[in-house]
DNA sequence: AAAATAGACTACAACGTTTTCGTAAATAAA
DNA sequence: TTTATTTACGAAAACGTTGTAGTCTATTTT
């Protein structure tokens, strides 16, 4: 079947092809009883404007990019639940790529995203990343970022994240609180901003609280689930393996949770876990996971909100803005007093 | 800055458009040495052809559309996985709409696909769904659909599924054959094809083994997570209540979990529970839960494969063809006999 | 030597919109 | 009545590509 487009709708209606762009588009050049025509035809055949075209003649197009480093990960497809239902309101287009936390993937996108796709994009950076040059390049030929979570200082524009500090502190806190002498922090990555604001307030809470710390307390981690899971082995099974950790990320726990298991540790009784996470089990886990939970839907949608709002008005450059959302804390088992 | 166009690196060269943009594309008719100059001027100045009018020129985009429920769930995260690892491999590019389980927005969404943004389609229905005009008119505009995990019958296509009917079956008997007497079917919706697979399977074993069924032996759920909680407490603490179920999809085996910590039902020692299920977390569960596991990657994959070979050769009409990935089942505390 | 062919390039139309500029008729102001 | 102004439409030029149909020179064939 023919798709039908301005050409056809004029020809049958006997009107230029200008006039019906207009009569759609509801200018105030053309007459109430031709706009009524009009739309009535196009909605009869099921007229739906070319995109391309569209974008081609405008230069500009209502798509955006989600340039996230992995999505069977609960935060980011929250973050994406939010982004898209914000887009699907506004009438933008979601385009998804995936870096998998490599940094030449994620410059490869960018480069190719240079190519005016996408009217601008909503970005989380890959642990990987540590030269921003692609970024730089990007905002250069106008196309704007806002960035979430693993948010980018080095570009002027809007970042969303949530109080990663304030987290971390209570985090620590409430191990400390909670009896624990030795705490440690388990980072993912010692570049990405989140996992450093998280250490900042973990080093806060021991400072706060005087707690003894030693060459273990801040256990470098990686993305890899192996390399991690020796290095926690390693540390809970020696001398001066701590009582209780503090995990940057979702992912950490469920590794030390693993190791726990294998090692026969009991949780909370010999090791208090508390992590960063958007896990929706976590009040089923063995035992149930304390974690502080990310806004991760209201993050996504307050980034696509700012993302819009400029795109809608063609401004390509966002100010420096950084918008805090609040995360909670839920006390479960894993930090319990037994 | 500027966006280097076709038009742009021309003049540098002086050379015509056309000689540029076919140099570009490796045409016979162009000389090498002409080639190379183009390419490097290209590289210099990051030339990146413009999507929008390569689209429009060329009446295709390297554009599909994944439209499927919800993506805060690890089978459709795990899935879209699959489908933009072989995107980026292709260069194909990735759309994402979610219908939220709601007619009316597929149908939205879909009806705007119409437009010719993309290529073609990865779908999944939403639960709600049961009339196919807007799948059907998609087609005849010739912007194929591959269906994955909720196929549609009615469309002619490829679609690609997991083996649900033996995937039930082999839950079933493994509930039957772990000692379980009354064995309920908890089915999340009556109209999507692979609740009535993994029923079927179920039926089959329970024939087989001509194990005694009650009014209650189906449990009818719904999208409602409140309404289900419900239900489940209903039954679960009634006369007949079952010794084992077995939850079509995951949700509803967190929502039996819940139930049964508040009512103090012991799993698996009451009660046995087996669903449909790719969390990650499943083994680290009160108790660690026993699951099917979906290949949601591979499925993913072998959808997106299935419809950019059939993008690629210019056919928008995709034959007939039921591709199905086997499942796994992990037999773990849920299900275990004590 | 004339004719055919190959090689390397250019001109131009088209894809479907949007938008600027015209223009004719109708109405209002002078 | 003459001159402005408004109303309602149409013509045509973009937007950046791609592909067809040339054009011109150099080489090969007859």
């Amino acid at each position: 079947m023919e798709t039908p487009n301005l050409k056809m709708l004029a020809q049958q209606l006997k009107l230029s092809i200008s006039t019906v762009s207009k009569a759609l588009r509801d200018s105030h050049e053309i007459g109430e009883h031709t706009k009524k025509k009009v739309a009535a035809l196009a909605k009869k055949l099921n007229y739906q404007p070319n995109p391309h075209a569209s974008s081609l003649r405008k230069q500009k197009s209502k798509t955006i990019a989600v340039v996230i480093p992995e999505i069977a990960n609960n935060f980011f497809s929250l973050a994406i639940n939010g982004i898209e239902s914000i887009a699907q309101e506004r009438d933008y287009h979601v385009l998804i790529y995936l870096t998998h936390e490599d940094y030449t993937k994620e410059v490869n996108i960018i480069k190719h995203l240079q190519g005016g796709r996408v009217g601008g994009l909503i970005m989380s950076l890959s642990l990987a990343t540590k030269k921003f040059d692609h970024l730089h390049e990007l905002t250069k030929h106008n196309i704007p970022i806002v960035f979430f979570d693993r948010i980018c200082h080095e570009i002027e524009t809007a970042k969303v994240t949530t109080d990663d500090f304030q987290g971390g502190l209570a985090a620590t806190e409430h191990l400390i609180i909670n009896n624990s002498k030795h705490v440690a922090f388990a980072s993912i990555s010692n570049t990405i901003s989140i996992d450093n604001k998280r250490m900042q307030g973990y080093l806060e809470a021991i400072n706060k609280h005087q707690i003894k710390t030693s060459n273990t307390s801040i256990i470098k981690c990686s993305n890899n689930d192996t390399n991690n899971y020796n290095k926690f082995k390693k540390i809970l099974s020696g001398k001066k393996a701590p009582d209780a950790i503090f995990a940057s990320v979702e992912k950490l726990a469920v590794t030390i949770y693993e190791v726990c298991n294998d090692l026969n540790i009991k949780i909370p009784e010999q090791l208090k876990v508390i992590c960063f996470s958007n896990l929706t089990t976590a009040h089923l886990m063995k035992p149930s996971l304390s974690a502080i939970k990310q806004p991760a839907f209201e993050m996504g949608k307050e980034a696509a909100s700012i993302l819009f709002k400029h795109l809608d008005k063609n401004r390509t450059f966002i100010p420096n803005e950084h918008i805090v959302i609040k995360s909670s804390l839920a006390a479960r088992g894993s930090t319990a007093i037994k």
